[in-house]
DNA sequence: ATACTAAGCGGAGGTAGACTCCGTTTGCAA
DNA sequence: TTGCAAACGGAGTCTACCTCCGCTTAGTAT
């Protein structure tokens, strides 16, 4: 619905008095500043974890605080679209493992992404993505994504291959989990052994 | 400056043969106010959580911020210290279930107990657990209950109740990984249900 | 090209908590 | 009692969070 000349028929639809923004298109430097505040902060997670100063992404990005925060009003706003992108790309993985004729392999193989990609910035992706779990918004990436993955949890289902009663929250959460708990291990093994006993939790048997 | 100011066990656990060092009984003032310390910090944890306000707790126990920190340099040293007992349980409550007559059980109903201590403090006990079973100091009362828990777990094992290749700390890892995912969620059930995963996914067939 | 305007910028400044330092107090052993 | 090391406490410093508001500038209208 972006329009490049803004009209006022929008605020006509409305009841509110003359209100109703036209939905201008952003400044360029906004556009700008927004994705380098972004880059620079994934970058910073990264090294310094969920708790990194966000002065110090500002600095980096080469931005005012007060531009960073008129950005991402909190941080998790701004976790959240870190890791965007990342999560469009677990939800185009699900789909394109629909089309596998290996239910059950296709899912174990999303869920070993899923695991994969929670490790990244110390757990913070993690986090994130329970955060983001819990506070389901309808028309947010996460939310494609879960719909993505719970087809590809159906099909598993479907042919036998996972038990009944789960849920694609409980799958995701689960694997999240695990990151989690083998955050603090010094064993790079512990997290794929965890994960092997999820998927051993699920299968149907 | 890492001077370890002696502690309520080493009052405790005296009659020990004195040799190079005098090993002074610490002071009655100074015993107290650890104490206190504790009981506070206990309290304001459950409320605020992991990152409750230190002033604040030293306040609440009615000494200065200076005192709060010469017992405990550092926050995992003070939440080390409120946990100590109920770390204890676990362990007077894994060497009674060793007596029971049905291992497989019997390690369930423990990992169940530390289920609902981890979900105490807001997660802020499921991390404490996690920090202390990375940095296992050989004479700590974690590493007393991990053995009694090992003790369990081997039971069940020689039983063929639970399969091998499983070890005490994926178990207690996955209990407490399940209760920091579970408690994002608004739904009370979601950690019992990850939890029957786990308990399945270990279970031998 | 010029002028206009509001979206956007940035950083000073107030607040709060972490942690240190050091002068003062006090338990207790002699 | 007295001596003194142990213990106390809080002022002070540092760092990060977050808000507010005057200044700048991109985009538009003329």
């Amino acid at each position: 619905m972006a329009v490049r000349t803004p009209t006022l028929e929008d605020a006509a639809t409305e009841s509110a008095p003359i209100e109703s923004a036209p939905a201008r298109r952003p400044r360029a430097d906004a556009v700008r500043n927004r994705s380098r505040i972004i880059e620079t902060a994934g970058e910073i997670f990264a090294v310094r974890g969920a708790d990194a100063s966000l002065e110090e992404i500002a600095r980096g990005a080469g931005v005012g605080i007060g531009t960073l925060y008129r950005h991402f009003p909190t941080r998790d706003d701004l976790v959240e679209a870190v890791f965007h992108d990342r999560v469009a790309e677990l939800e185009a993985l699900a789909e394109g493992l629909l089309a596998s004729d290996a239910p059950g392999e296709a899912l174990a193989t999303w869920l070993h992404a899923q695991l994969d990609q929670a490790a990244t910035c110390r757990g913070l992706a993690a986090e994130a993505m329970l955060t983001m779990l819990a506070h389901r918004d309808a028309p947010s990436p996460c939310e494609s994504m879960r719909q993505a993955g719970a087809a590809l949890l159906a099909r598993a289902q479907a042919a036998g291959e996972v038990r009944d009663g789960v849920e694609i929250d409980d799958l995701v959460r689960m694997v999240q989990a695990v990151t989690l708990a083998a955050d603090e291990s010094d064993d790079p093994e512990t997290a794929e052994r965890l994960f092997g006993f999820v998927l051993d939790g699920v299968r149907a048997r």
